[in-house]
DNA sequence: AATGCTTACGGGTCACGTAATGATT
DNA sequence: AATCATTACGTGACCCGTAAGCATT
């Protein structure tokens, strides 16, 4: 279970359509399905209820993780984000040199 | 950049120590330097100061990276956490049966 | 038959350990 | 020389795409 899988869920998540998720990461559509199958055996249950072809829809568990994880994840790229800000800033403008 | 670096990271944040940091992660020395190296090389900054060989210290960019990183880090597993008591529980015990 | 999710299969990448090296006390 | 971090190198694991399969409209 790695940050990319979890970009996969919340993609999929938003999107409620495995084509149009693999779009947004640039990834296959079988990849999509690869690793929800993968987070499915993780938690032991269904996140993904795939009734209809037309739309599918998140479960009542993959909707509370979905809810959960989406401000974690985003609170984890604004931490690098901002690290890479401050980085960027102390390399280059400045006093003129790095110590 | 994935989940286990940033679990690597913290570690290293919190003991201060490479090999120590190693132990608690069950991993060697040196999957901990390279590792650090990398997300050095990522966030285009040092993140620790190797100056002793006694004790290493945090820059301060990685100190605030720290501080950032812990909690969103945290949030994320307890989202699974909470996703997988769930789940066990809707299979396990419950009204009987899963629909 | 067209659309859309899944399964099978293969390859390139990389996480990781072991071993060797370097630096500091 | 003992301790601790880094570099070199090889291997097993896994991410991912392509292709084939299966179900629904």
């Amino acid at each position: 279970m790695e940050l990319r899988d979890i970009e996969i869920f919340l993609a999929l998540a938003e999107e409620l359509h495995f084509g149009r998720a693999a779009q947004r990461l640039h990834l296959s559509q079988a990849r999509i399905s690869q690793s929800i199958k993968a987070q499915e055996r993780y938690y032991g249950a269904t996140l993904v209820d795939r009734a209809n072809r037309r739309d599918i829809r998140l479960t009542p568990l993959g909707q509370q993780l979905h809810a959960d994880l989406r401000p974690a994840h985003r609170a984890l790229l604004q931490a690098q984000e901002r690290a890479r800000r401050v980085a960027a800033d102390r390399s280059g403008a400045g006093s003129g040199n790095t110590f």
